[in-house]
DNA sequence: GTCTATAATTGGATAGAC
DNA sequence: GTCTATCCAATTATAGAC
């Protein structure tokens, strides 16, 4: 079974860039210079990390393989990440916050079709921007989530509740048809992020990228009447 | 990078199960008591298999816990796959036909919504009864479906376009609304496996999994209204 | 902060007895 | 067919010089 670190051992671990501001000989300048510096070869790491995380997962990554990816070297991101497991939390904690996102712009003065149209086309430009974000999250939901699972029971389960409400009002307003609310969330995520996490198999049977400009067009359009209207026609 | 091991190197190495009848001393109903006894032992290990790869990957789980689980030893595993990515193989081959069977009910002379909502079902039936099966497929995806690539483009390819060709045929006769036929696929396939994918998610969310025979009935009856009636009212 | 060893471990795979 | 004993490669992680 993956080993569980003891992670509570790393918490008085703190990356280097928390160390700041002594007495310096240096000018203020030179000091931000090197900060920003550190700042960039961490995000350089956590990049890179991203990239081959999400193709590969946790253990199909070595740590030598992101850091060449990286141009650093092997023990250098280990000053940097104390370990690959915390390096791996790192990596999925910027991502939770790119992920709810969108779904907060949802509110109940908005029209629904409007709102609901909306929030299809962003949820797909992150797939097409950021598809590397949304497969890490596939392979974590995979996996049972070990690591997201608390987020996921606080933060995301309260918003889908609000969002929710939101729904039923809509609904009960009569501008919407009798849906449950969490179905039609389950819908929206998997319909949009299927082109990220299913890329390959897209590209394989339809020949196109959402890179493709024209394609991506014709996807937002087609989910957003699946959605919206329904095949069965009127 | 993940080692492509030389898989052609296997080839000749086939599966014990393959020698058969040689002058026997003993019965013929020891021998087929002995015949089955193999099979039982290589599907157990198949097993064991699937539940493993379908949640960590193929690197995320090694071949002594797959052997544990299935109750052998770590070497008597190798007697029956030559290495792990052997074992993996065959386990995603068994895979592939059960993904794309229920595509293959579709015909120009069914009704649509019939059709689809049927489609619906049964795909939902696979989600939850087979989760580790779709889990597994989804992973294989994730990292740029490296084993399947070719069986992508060769049989899925042939009968999505097959499948494609009803849809269109279904339009023409005004029988559905206009949509393009792959982005419908698309919107079935993942509204259907992310009951399975994303499971822990479903459940953290809505407090049920497909188990549940009520909410079983309830996303039937959701993921087909909205596909085929859409969310906004008539 | 960065590098060069090197320790320590895991895990895939083989050899050979039974 | 199954087991025990190993071998060997791949990594993770640490120590310590600069």
């Amino acid at each position: 079974m993956p080993k569980t670190k003891a992670l509570a051992a790393n918490a008085g671990k703190e990356s280097p860039a928390r160390k700041r501001a002594k007495p310096a000989v240096r000018s203020a300048s030179a000091v931000n210079r090197r900060l920003r510096q550190i700042e960039d070869k961490r995000s350089a790491i956590l990049g890179a990390a991203l990239g081959l995380f999400s193709r590969f997962g946790l253990h199909g990554t070595s740590i030598d393989q992101v850091a060449a990816r990286a141009d650093v070297s092997k023990s250098n991101l280990l000053y940097y990440f104390a370990n690959k497991e915390e390096l791996y939390v790192n990596v999925l904690r910027d991502l939770l916050a790119l992920w709810l996102e969108p779904l907060r712009g949802f509110s109940a003065e908005q029209d629904p079709a409007q709102a609901i149209g909306d929030y299809i086309r962003r949820k797909l430009v992150v797939s097409r921007d950021r598809p590397d974000a949304s497969r890490l999250f596939c392979l974590e939901m995979i996996q049972g989530a070990p690591l997201l699972r608390d987020e996921l029971d606080r933060e995301l389960r309260t918003l889908v509740e609000k969002k929710s409400e939101v729904i039923r009002a809509w609904i009960e307003a009569g501008k919407l048809a009798p849906v449950d609310p969490h179905h039609l969330i389950f819908a929206l995520w998997a319909m949009t992020q299927h082109y990220a996490d299913f890329g390959v198999q897209v590209q394989a049977l339809s020949g196109h990228t959402l890179e493709d400009e024209g394609f991506f067009e014709q996807t937002v359009e087609n989910v957003q009447r699946i959605v919206l209207q329904g095949i069965v026609p009127r």
